[in-house]
DNA sequence: TTCTGGCACTCTCTCGATTCGAGTGCCAAG
DNA sequence: CTTGGCACTCGAATCGAGAGAGTGCCAGAA
């Protein structure tokens, strides 16, 4: 018995239902594709696929349509990534290209990603995990308040108000300012977050006397800013694309949406990932272990500069939806991007 | 003829229809209100409000609905703003009194907001047209490379790498950067920000003869961030509110999602308020300009640290929403956020 | 004048019955 | 193993009747 046979219609009907959204009975099906037989050998098949529950019938007599396995099997077998084409990636480098920060790399590259692919776009900010500290500054803003901002290898910059006790004399504030960014930088300049952090608790003991209670003050915040979680954050665009969709969903889109605000369920799902770079990871309808996106597929991908991954980006759409080309599109999305921060993060 | 009556009749069935969400009948109107009178003398009020305008009937024989004109009516001159709860109160303060900085300052805003009203929630970053720059730092990054930091009193931190022509010599370098960084914050630190931008400008012409090619990329990269449109942003929560609503639109919510993401659009919408401070402000279903709204009604406040009005925040929601609740949601979470960040910017 | 009760009328919504058609499952023959 | 044929099933669309809610209007009362 042709397994092979049964793949191709398979195959057939996932590009068929993902194309008319109508559950594909066995007729059209021989008409669309020409695959050499009939369409009561098809309807065998179908019934074979069906026992491995691959497909499905929504009731007694209407067409068929992909399971969540079903997809699986298509995205996993039947299917490549589809090449875009030369315009296309020439709009995506373009699109991005203007970018002027970090803020501003990600907010295009999640609107990109939304309109390319018309479906949701979720753009996880670079990790600091991974990150190096570029530089710390300290500027005086008074004499009981002092600013920390970190620089980031990344381009970003985080920056805490900090009250220093006791007050900096107005004498010799300056002097002590500019001592402490000296041996802060000295430590911490270039050196992983992890490692930044312990070597600044470190300073803080072998630091001269009279600087200590500040020092210490100081590399608490920083300390705060190096672990800090809020970092973990995500970006959304294309919600309407949602709405546009809304057919496919069997309840209404109202949950979708609502797990879409939960930023840190998002954060945890585009976590897990299975970490092989430059692949791209789809997780399938129930797959997913977030409630109210049993419905949709989330289709990801890890990015950032260098070879290590430093973040993750996707779109989120219905079940049934054209993974090549979305994978394509989210394929060459985080390519440029890594790019990009590769060229921000060299300079 | 009752004019009085006729209006407490209006007001009576704006209430229930915020209530029922169905449309309402003289019947069902004399029973819930205690008006002193009979459903046959309803009716008659019922006609004359229609011939006004203020309300319609969806069909003949169904009860009647406000129109936009109703609820303008009933904003304006039938309702009073709800006080908050004491609770409500401190529960909001609570929320936002736990934020590190600016980004999360708004972050919490707009989620309270939203949680607060049950509505999609927007808030506009504080805008820098009439902030003073608090300090500029400036970072050697390599012989090449600079990153000019502008600090805003408000909180912000706005970053730009450029590149410098001719590249810095190792030996004078960092004196160059000092004795810029010191010339430039002289004129510019605690200056409005056209001032600055002007002040700057002048600087270079000033300056010493060495140091002017680089002292003329940098303060074209600070003219550039101290005009920056983008600054103009806009962050949202609540989207899924709407599908919540779905029924009170007439067509899906795609129109309004998709309007909601043209961020451009919503800051026009914001800034369109009346400029009286501390008061908030309501546009209701078509007096909305933006296609998409036009079913919606957005309720929104200026807010700011100081006496100036930095920037605003607001709810949209359907027309029918309950009016008094939400304005005082809105009203007491920008007065809450104001003070916070008067708190902030005083440091 | 203004209000009220009564009554005929209109329109939507719901329900059930009927019909239609697409698609299946199965079978017997090629 | 494939194919054509055929009976069967079940959802979707159509139609009509009936119920119910609510109105508009009128004539009489306050």
């Amino acid at each position: 018995m042709s397994d092979e046979r049964r793949l191709m219609v398979l195959r057939a009907i996932v590009q068929d239902y993902v194309h008319t959204s109508e559950p594909v009975g066995s007729r059209a099906l021989v008409e669309r594709h020409h695959l050499g037989v009939s369409a009561a050998t098809v309807r065998n098949d179908m019934a074979l696929l069906e026992e491995e529950g691959l497909i499905h019938a929504p009731h007694t007599s209407a067409g068929r349509v992909p399971t969540d396995a079903g997809y699986r099997v298509f995205v996993d077998r039947l299917s490549a990534i589809k090449p875009l084409s030369q315009g296309e990636k020439r709009a995506i480098s373009q699109f991005l290209e203007g970018a002027v920060d970090l803020d501003d790399v990600v907010d295009r590259t999640v609107r990109l990603l939304a309109s390319l692919t018309r479906q949701v776009a979720v753009v996880q900010y670079p990790s600091l995990t991974r990150s190096t500290v570029r530089h710390i500054e300290l500027v005086p803003l008074g004499p009981r308040h002092l600013m920390v901002v970190l620089i980031v290898n990344t381009g970003r910059v985080e920056q805490r108000v900090i009250e220093i006790e006791p007050a900096l004399s107005v004498a010799e504030g300056d002097a002590v300012v500019s001592r402490l960014r000296s041996s802060i930088n000295e430590v911490a300049s270039g050196v992983p977050f992890m490692a930044a952090a312990t070597r600044l608790r470190a300073l803080v003991d072998t630091a001269d006397e009279a600087d200590r209670p500040v020092l210490r003050t100081v590399v608490s915040a920083l300390a705060d800013a190096l672990v800090e979680e809020r970092e973990e954050r995500v970006v959304l665009a294309g919600q309407s694309n949602l709405a546009r969709a809304g057919s496919d969903f069997p309840r209404s889109i109202g949950p979708i949406l609502e797990a879409l605000e939960e930023h840190v369920v998002l954060l945890r799902l585009l976590g897990q990932l299975t970490d092989e770079p430059d692949l791209v990871s789809v997780r399938i309808g129930a797959e997913n272990p977030v409630s109210g996106l049993q419905s949709t597929s989330l289709v990801s991908m890890g990015y950032g500069s260098g070879v290590e991954r430093v973040a993750s980006l996707g779109v989120l759409g219905p079940t049934r939806m054209d993974y090549p080309t979305t994978m394509a599109s989210v394929r060459a999305v985080a390519r440029y991007v890594s790019e990009i921060l590769d060229q921000n993060s060299s300079t």
